[in-house]
DNA sequence: AATTCGGGGCA
DNA sequence: TGCCCAGAATT
């Protein structure tokens, strides 16, 4: 057992990755890094990490942050609601503590932070001797023992393994092992510093654990959507502020068989009337079709172009208009990448510089 | 226990 | 195209 740490710790001082938020770690840094890589690859997570560093540098600052600005450094990045809980934990953890709490009970207790994020940060940020199991170290422990482990059994079994010297390190060795070659389809278990004691190994088993989970199909779902050309741009749409894509701008619609009332297809003129747009009228129909798929449902986009003639300053917002210039500088989620794309080439028929 | 939350990379 | 990834909240 402790030569197995030792070994495991070693090949993680030579073989470890070079990442962003290992330079100079810090508690604040950690959850971060962290919350960014919840379901989401290192590679997507290093720019936006260091860009929302150098935004909110310390926990204070991002607890004074105003939410738009929390949210726009997640654009494309997805699970949006992990910005809000980000924001939310920072600004709870500064009032109650004036910075982070050190005991993983605590941040258990922080919104958006469950038990891998807890002892993610209690023993990467503090050196806290607790095990943080993510899906990697889930999979690499389910090899060694060759054996098929719930989340329980292998936060049990991880508990009984972590490095109490460096338990930070240990957990991200165990990561970096999974990551890089206890790999989920074809393992590299001839690099693998444990191989000689990796049960899976032994049996040739390694490739068929953990066993597979089923997914349900994507649904699919039609998303009429419109865009309004008017004399100050083009008409965005703030989205509700629970579900999907929460909170984010995007172009006026609604999905067909959603909870939201569905409109007829031509059936815009109530938005024109609550939006006070005047000589609204359609310039293309089907503009822009195109399909995008999220985890678990896929919209099929069609756009229809308007231009409205005139048009009052759509307030409060769930409305704002939205210059070329501001179209181009704003934070779109993927599902708007398309339009915002033939809006900026001018495809849509209706140039955006005609405004 | 099952579902809801995005997006990207790779066989 | 299907599958998975430094998960957590909600129901």
């Amino acid at each position: 057992m402790k030569r197995l740490r030792a070994e495991l710790l070693a090949w993680y001082d030579r073989s470890g990755r070079d990442l962003p938020w290992r330079r100079a770690p810090s508690p604040y840094g950690t959850l971060v890094a962290e919350f960014m890589l919840q379901q989401t690859r290192v590679a997507s997570v290093a720019p936006r990490y260091l860009a929302f560093l150098r935004a909110f540098p310390t926990l204070k600052a991002l607890a004074a942050a105003r939410p738009d600005e929390v949210l726009a450094l997640w654009e494309g990045l997805g699970y949006y609601r992990r910005a809000t809980y980000l924001h939310a934990a920072a600004r709870e953890a500064e009032a109650r503590w004036g910075g982070l709490p050190d005991d993983p009970a605590q941040l258990l207790r922080l919104p958006g932070l469950g038990p891998y994020l807890a002892a993610a940060v209690a023993s990467i940020g503090f050196g806290r001797p607790v095990a943080a199991v993510d899906g990697n170290v889930r999979r690499v422990l389910s090899r060694l023992v060759d054996r098929e482990l719930g989340p329980r059994e292998a936060r049990r079994l991880a508990a009984r393994l972590v490095d109490r010297g460096r338990p930070g390190d240990w957990n991200q060795a165990l990561m970096d092992l999974g990551a890089t070659v206890c790999l989920p389809r074809r393992p590299r278990c001839g690099a693998c510093p444990l191989g000689r004691v990796c049960r899976a190994r032994r049996r040739g088993t390694a490739s068929l654990r953990p066993a597979p989970r089923r997914r349900r199909p994507v649904r699919a779902a039609p998303r009429p959507t419109v865009v309004v050309f008017g004399p100050r741009g083009v008409l965005l749409e703030r989205r509700p502020p629970k579900g999907l894509l929460a909170g984010l701008w995007g172009f006026p619609g609604r999905e067909r068989g959603g909870d939201e009332a569905a409109p007829e297809a031509d059936d815009w003129t109530e938005l024109a009337r609550a939006l006070g747009l005047v000589g609204l009228r359609p310039v293309r129909r089907r503009a822009l079709e195109y399909r995008h798929t999220f985890s678990h449902r896929a919209w099929e986009v069609v756009v229809d172009v308007y231009r409205a003639a005139c048009a009052r300053e759509p307030e409060p917002a769930p409305y704002r208009w939205a210059s070329p210039a501001e179209l181009g500088a704003l934070p779109l989620p993927r599902a708007f990448e398309p339009i915002r794309q033939a809006i900026l080439d001018g495809s849509l028929g209706c140039g955006a510089g005609a405004t």
